[in-house]
DNA sequence: TTATGGATTAGCT
DNA sequence: GCTAATCCATAAA
């Protein structure tokens, strides 16, 4: 575990997201609270290609909410859903090119304590209960709009950025998508095979 | 200015 | 397994 982080530059996200999104499994989310670090190994996303994708937000063309997504690649869209949690994605492809990469789920790695914290969950209650979920996610890392819409994810200096941290590529495996009423059919969601943290009734509850 | 619906979660049966 | 809660960004007027 002494593996050294290393941001991914940008040019890994300026490819289509069906290759970005199984590629970013295994790698590592990176939030840094003051002096405390958060981290998290990414299992669980969801490609958003945008063009010919209804179920995608920049679907219906650039406006002030999904700009970043229509930005250069490499830069954090948060959003805000069902009245009550916070989503991350990254932005993929040149600017002009609205599509990008939903983070569904990561398994906690540092900064356990903390996530309980953010999560308003008793620590010591079960861990896939801690960021198996977007919304889940968002809240242990203390992700909102306002203050991480549009950060820069490939800068190590930044309190938040994602980083390899030089293990071997996880085993994937491809599903269809999760809570859309639009495309439900298209399989473009990607979870690393056999890990509990993924989100899901079968693997939590 | 107002109405509508959603890339979810928690809680109860 | 099923449903209510909850509020922001859109689109329409």
């Amino acid at each position: 575990m002494k593996s050294r982080l290393r941001a991914l530059p940008r040019s890994y996200y300026n490819r289509d997201t069906r290759l970005v999104a199984p590629d970013l499994l295994g790698k590592i989310l990176v939030r840094r609270q003051g002096r405390k670090l958060l981290t998290g190994r990414i299992v669980e996303v969801e490609a958003y290609p945008g063009a010919a994708d209804p179920a995608s937000h920049t679907f219906i063309g650039r406006t002030p909410r999904n700009a970043v997504l229509f930005g250069p690649p490499g830069y954090a869209y948060v959003y805000f859903i069902y009245g009550n949690h916070f989503c991350l994605n990254v932005s993929c492809l040149p600017d002009g090119v609205g599509s990008g990469i939903l983070f569904r789920a990561v398994e906690p790695i540092k900064g356990n304590e903390e996530m309980f914290k953010q999560r308003g969950i008793a620590s010591g209650s079960d861990m896939r209960r801690l960021t198996s979920g977007p919304g889940r996610m968002a809240a242990a890392f203390g992700i909102t709009r306002k203050r991480d819409n549009g950060k820069d994810l490939t800068n190590p200096r930044s309190d938040l950025y994602i980083a390899d941290d030089g293990s071997e590529p996880p085993r994937v495996v491809i599903t269809k998508r999760i809570g859309l009423k639009k495309a439900v059919e298209m399989p473009l969601r990607f979870v690393v095979e056999g890990n509990r943290f993924v989100s899901g009734s079968k693997n939590l509850r």
